[in-house]
DNA sequence: TTTTGAGTTGTTCGA
DNA sequence: GTCGAACAACTCAAA
């Protein structure tokens, strides 16, 4: 680098792959000096792996945002390694001044973080791209954390009045000379051998997608969102969860958007305060997971700790493959496989069947949608298994144990859900039951009982 | 410190 | 088919 150089400032992108409402970018931006966009495949020992659905998903991204940055004049660099050791590299390549990214809250990503702050060998910044309230901001008037959602999201609520988002910036300087970059094509995000995404195509990954999707969500209204999201047969959720997990667009914007329709009365809208609680809803998981990191392996609440739980390979496999005879989670697991996704409604029935009717350990099932969901996330998979196992965040009555069959009929009532994905339902090639409701329910309730003694 | 009210998403039984 | 009560008593948050 020569004398006469500015020093440019690196951008280090993680779940925040977005241009607009983007603070780390933005403050790198007005800084004035050059932008170096980085973003690691990292491999620090205590952080988790992704999934193979979320690399699919992130390989799709990363190319997205790498062509938004193109627009822009700059680039986006991909390296791979611990990250601490690639920025400190990266760092005495460039010169760099400094490096700036938006917070994470999960396990191992934290204290990673924190340590970056104080090893740096240049100005290390950190912003709130992903909530609209950070884990630490609400407390109870004890001044403790949370651990009901009801009073958590009342207090949070309250601070709500005033959501402003960035916009994009215009332009992006470019550094004199580009550091080195891995290609996309390297990393081998997507899969191969076999190439089992065929189903993904219902996806956009990228900020434009997301847009999208939050635009059509909002135009068809959320007029009625309180019952259509329930029911998995009609097109009543917004889908904008592995979004929002990678950050293509960040909750003030969907949040500023919900109430801006509102206001405009652009749509009728009735039950805009039940889909912006479910904001709350991630909201609420990352302030548990942030104040109880080892949410994803350990039970929130010890008494679980002596549930029986059960060893069944077949009947966990039987899960996996949507072949446990009960048509409604079949059908959710087959989403899952094929898609990446799965209706929120039929998740919580197929979690709580894994749970309570096969008496398997719900970390089990918490590991199967972290390597298959789109949208697995550390805050909000962990949180919701726990949630349906009966040992999370919020005291849930243990007796409540979905029936599978009553479920369907209630918000599948036609069948329609259950038909798409389980086409040999009715016919003999279907399989019966691998266990009967009512005896599972009576051993599931009475295990509860027993093992929380 | 003690008290009090309340808590995402359910199921089953019997009248 | 509908409705209310029981399930069994716990924990949290605020007054």
């Amino acid at each position: 680098m020569g004398e006469n150089e500015v020093p440019p400032i690196i951008v280090w992108f993680r779940r925040d792959l977005r241009l607009a409402d983007n603070p780390a970018l933005m403050a790198a931006v007005t800084s004035g000096r050059p932008v170096i966009p980085l973003y690691i495949l990292d491999e620090t020992p205590g952080v988790r792996r992704i999934g193979a659905a979320s690399r699919w998903w992130l390989d799709k991204s990363l190319a997205a945002i790498a062509g938004s940055l193109g627009v822009l004049g700059s680039r986006l660099i991909l390296r791979r390694g611990a990250a601490a050791e690639v920025l400190e590299q990266l760092i005495a390549e460039t010169g760099a001044a400094g490096a700036y990214w938006n917070r994470l809250y999960d396990p191992g990503v934290v204290e990673r973080d924190m340590a970056l702050k104080t090893t740096l060998n240049a100005e290390a910044r950190s912003f709130n791209a992903a909530l609209l309230t950070e884990p630490w901001e609400v407390q109870t008037g004890a001044g403790k954390d949370y651990s009901v959602f009801t009073p958590y999201w009342r207090a949070a609520r309250s601070r709500l009045d005033r959501v402003e988002a960035l916009p994009a910036p215009k332009r992006l300087t470019a550094p004199t000379e580009w550091p080195k970059s891995d290609t996309l094509a390297d990393w081998k995000l997507h899969p191969s051998k076999p190439d089992w995404s065929g189903g993904f195509d219902i996806w956009r990954p990228g900020e434009t997608g997301a847009l999208e999707r939050l635009a059509q969500f909002l135009d068809k209204g959320v007029h009625g969102y309180a019952e259509r999201r329930d029911r998995p047969d009609l097109d009543g959720v917004s889908r904008l969860s592995p979004h929002l997990h990678f950050g293509e667009i960040g909750a003030r914007q969907i949040w500023i958007a919900a109430e801006t329709a509102v206001a405009t009365g652009e749509a009728a809208y009735v039950d805009v305060d039940k889909f912006q609680a479910e904001l709350g809803w991630r909201e609420f998981n990352h302030h548990v997971v942030f104040h109880h990191p080892r949410i994803a392996t350990e039970n929130l609440r010890a008494s679980f700790d002596a549930m029986p739980w059960r060893k069944d390979v077949k009947a966990f496999r039987a899960w996996t493959e949507g072949r446990t005879g009960y048509p409604l989670v079949d059908a959710g697991m087959r989403e899952l496989w094929a898609t990446g996704y799965m209706h929120n409604r039929v998740r919580m029935v197929a979690a709580s069947f894994l749970v309570k009717h096969l008496l398997i350990d719900w970390r089990e099932g918490e590991r199967w949608f972290w390597d298959t969901l789109v949208d697995a996330d550390p805050a909000n998979n962990a949180a919701n298994w726990q949630w349906v196992a009966g040992c999370g965040a919020d005291a849930s009555p243990w007796f409540r144990i979905f029936n599978p069959i009553g479920q369907a009929e209630k918000f599948d009532p036609d069948g329609a859900y259950v038909h798409r994905w389980v086409p040999e339902l009715g016919t003999r090639r279907y399989p019966r039951p691998i266990v009967d409701h009512a005896a599972a329910r009576a051993r599931a309730l009475d295990a509860v009982k027993t093992g929380r003694l």
